[in-house]
DNA sequence: GTACTGATATGCT
DNA sequence: GCATATCAGTACC
């Protein structure tokens, strides 16, 4: 497989949100190598939409990422204990971004369970296993994504997206959480493959 | 399976 | 001060 280049991420945060679904996240550091098909995302259309950190051009230490051009993750903390990754897209100062909701664990479970439970694989519950990351703040834990990979390159060789070619339904959603962004909640800029089992929420 | 609660960084008013 | 792009633990179906 292949790793996506510049130009793919250098389009709209929906037509770049759409295409990521399938593709494989991979994360290596330390020797290790973490990977997670991307199953489930949200575009974040920037000045125009009120549920983007960017809206109306908001520019502040935490969203300045945003601003650059498409192929450079925007790691943000939430409700101050998780992070969320989001993979920003379009042009220089056009601040638009697609937050990965979910993946599937494709390699390197062993390190993704020992990231989010302090357990070896084996010893997970059937419960545990499904949550490794179904979820934004999850999926962040497992993959070891943190403040210290904002801004990080995805065209380097540390974090990174592969090219998977696969046929799936895409189903269309509102995006979640979302209930003070007023029109822009019903927007349906949620992404996610039919039928996958890791997917966070209906 | 759902319902509730608490943890607490960042940016806004 | 107050709200938020969340999750785990607990209690209860």
């Amino acid at each position: 497989m292949k790793k996506l280049e510049r130009n793919f991420y250098k389009r709209s945060a929906i037509e770049v949100a759409k295409e990521l679904l399938g593709k494989y996240l991979v994360h290596e550091y330390k020797g290790n190598k973490l990977i997670g098909k991307i199953v489930e995302v949200e575009a974040y259309m920037g000045i125009e939409d009120k549920a983007a950190h960017s809206y109306g051009g908001r520019r502040t230490v935490r969203t300045e990422v945003m601003y650059k051009e498409g192929g450079y993750t925007y790691v943000f903390q939430i409700y101050g204990m998780y992070y969320c990754v989001n993979i920003v897209t379009s042009e220089v100062d056009i601040p638009q971004a697609v937050l990965i909701r979910a993946l599937e664990p494709i390699e390197g479970l062993e390190e993704m369970s020992r990231n989010r439970y302090k357990k070896s694989y084996e010893e997970l519950t059937a419960y545990q296993k499904k949550n490794l990351t179904n979820g934004p703040g999850k999926l962040c834990l497992a993959m070891n994504i943190d403040k210290t990979l904002n801004g990080e390159d995805l065209c380097n060789d540390r974090l990174y997206i592969l090219d998977n070619k696969e046929k799936f339904n895409i189903v269309y959603s509102k995006r979640i959480n979302i209930d003070y962004a007023e029109e822009a909640k019903d927007y349906l800029w949620r992404f996610y493959i039919e039928g996958n089992r890791y997917f966070s929420k209906k």
